[in-house]
DNA sequence: TGCACGATAATCT
DNA sequence: GATTATCGTGCAA
């Protein structure tokens, strides 16, 4: 049985680029009315201040304004008419900025989120934005939750178990403005990382 | 293994 | 009306 502990927002850095790598190796957990499932966190992208590919980029809108809550807070998106993401706001309250989590290591509850990728082998259940959204049940009610207040989506420390990461870092992926910025950071050698392979350094 | 491509709808211009 | 921080399929090699 895992046994995390909430992070504390204290904990969190408050800069978007510093948090995407520090949420690497930090897990992920939604307490399901059907129960829990969990994951080690495994790729993130950060999207932060002055950065034109972030939705905040252009000021606060109603789509984007969780991205402008303290950092710590989930915003949840809907994209190409099919797919939820999650990002893990990043920075003080007012500023927009926002880490992508694309990919978790599944850790507890790979049953339940089987129920809901079927046919997907261990190493995709959660790789790739969508389907770490599709995964773990995250959509549109979970957009301006704390998520280091008590909830049932929560941000947890590393278990004891884990090994900490070695972390590598790559552009970010599906995106045309600042497509050169290396922002997306990445545990290293870990089967769940989504992208190219050509990415994995 | 590596691409090209279509599906699909909210959001913004 | 254009754009999009995606994914799965299908086809080539």
């Amino acid at each position: 049985m895992h046994r995390y502990r909430r992070l504390r927002r204290k904990e969190l850095p408050i800069d978007t680029r510093e948090l995407a790598r520090f949420l690497i190796g930090k897990a992920l957990v939604h307490d399901s009315p059907n129960g829990r499932m969990s994951g080690r966190i495994v790729e993130t992208e950060a999207y932060g201040v002055g950065d034109a590919a972030a939705h905040s980029f252009r000021g606060m809108t109603p789509r984007n304004r969780s991205l402008f809550l303290e950092h710590g807070h989930a915003y949840v998106y809907f994209i190409y008419g099919t797919w939820f993401c999650l990002n893990v706001s990043g920075e003080a309250e007012g500023v927009g900025g926002g880490v992508l989590l694309r990919a978790l290591d599944p850790a507890e509850g790979a049953d339940l989120m089987l129920r809901r990728r079927p046919g997907a082998p261990l190493h995709k259940l959660a790789c790739g934005p969508g389907c770490l959204a599709t995964a773990l049940g995250i959509g549109k009610r979970h957009d301006g939750v704390d998520l280091c207040a008590p909830g049932e989506l929560w941000l947890g420390a590393p278990d004891r178990r884990w090994a900490p990461p070695s972390i590598g870092r790559s552009v970010r992926i599906g995106i045309t403005k600042e497509a050169h910025r290396p922002l997306r950071f990445f545990e290293r050698g870990n089967p769940c990382v989504s992208g190219p392979r050509g990415l994995l350094r």
